[in-house]
DNA sequence: AAAAATATTGTACCAAGGTACTAGACCCCC
DNA sequence: GGGGGTCTAGTACCTTGGTACAATATTTTT
């Protein structure tokens, strides 16, 4: 296996466990090899390669190749999921795809990507639309604007109003919608996660 | 055209222009119909349907194919975006597709999608790990948890400390990042779009 | 060892956000 | 015509968020 891995990037260097985190990598190129029961520290482990090496690009080697980890790891930023056992021809192919500034897919993945996909965007795009439905016009105006972070005197020049009334606005709103400030109106209505 | 669509929806009604907004149609399948040369209208149509008809799903039919239009529809909640000069064949296995929960995409879409995805995870994740960067990892604590929406009491209620403390951190988080308030900071940290 | 971050907390103060109670003007529908 | 929803707004009051000006202890860096 590592000599496939060798073979597809003569001038790497292996990393056991957390010792990576203190290595000198700068904007390199992570090959993260994870084990099948280890979904988790997968998980943690991406997100903190990434937070330690900002420029770098991570790639998941996964023993037992798994959709929902393939996708947990791209929602992380790993930028390619891959078995580990590949020939050193596919991860050749994996890094060239990956050093231009693409994603490696593998077909099963790509497929459950798309469903993925609908449930970021479609769902929680109605999802918000339900939510401003149960406003009034004006209502929205000024919910639409508070969650953009504008101040409630701000809101008022914009709509040509008394601050008072943009207050008056958005108690109604969070009553009708059953949130506590205009922090949680804009979590709910910035939310494009599904 | 009209043909083929009949033959694909033997039972479908067809509306003009914003008529179909004041029907009655339930949960039910939409196909609309977009010019060349109404991209921007076309986006408001999709959001405008799926806030009068929550349980709904919208399908475009383009006369003139475009991979930015068809990322944008599905961008507000599209369940599918074909040819408008497709067969009944193909219409017929679109909607198929569609009401069994799936979303239809063509191969250029396709191909396209991906790219849009991975600015839409990986991009921004490394962008928001970039910007935890700049903390000190007891200042990170305090902003994550402040940008789920958590106040100043429960903040230091969770960590231990005082609410004092956490004003403190705050503070210094605001200054390091060149932001106003907590807001900004739940907008800075929440956003998955890239 | 000295300097620089980091983490903690106090008192005081001001601005902004939010609520309570109220009320007039307008529009639509039965 | 009256009831209901919407949009507007006043006064008053309380809470929360954020800053100013400090200070002390610990850790890390130089």
């Amino acid at each position: 296996m590592l000599a496939d891995w060798q073979q597809a990037c003569p001038e790497g260097a292996v990393f056991r466990e957390s010792a990576a985190l203190n290595a000198d990598i700068g904007q390199a190129l992570i090959w993260l090899h994870v084990n099948a029961d280890s979904t988790a520290s997968m998980l943690t482990d991406v997100t903190g390669l990434l937070s330690r090496f900002t420029q770098a690009r991570v790639l998941v080697l996964a023993n037992a190749p798994d959709t929902n980890e393939a996708v947990a790891a791209f929602q992380q930023g790993a930028a390619g999921y891959c078995h580990a056992y590949s020939s050193a021809d596919v991860l050749r192919e994996v890094r060239r795809v990956v050093q231009l500034g693409g994603v490696w897919l593998g077909p099963e993945v790509l497929q459950r990507l798309i469903t993925v996909g609908r449930t970021m965007t479609g769902t929680s795009q109605t999802k918000i639309n339900a939510t401003l439905d149960q406003l009034t016009p004006r209502e929205r105006e000024v919910a639409l604007k508070a969650a953009e972070g504008l101040s409630n005197k701000l809101i008022a020049r914009e709509l040509d109003i008394t601050e008072r009334t943009v207050k008056a606005h958005l108690t109604a709103i969070f009553e009708r919608l059953a949130i506590r400030d205009r922090l949680q109106l804009a979590l709910m209505l910035n939310d494009r996660q599904g």
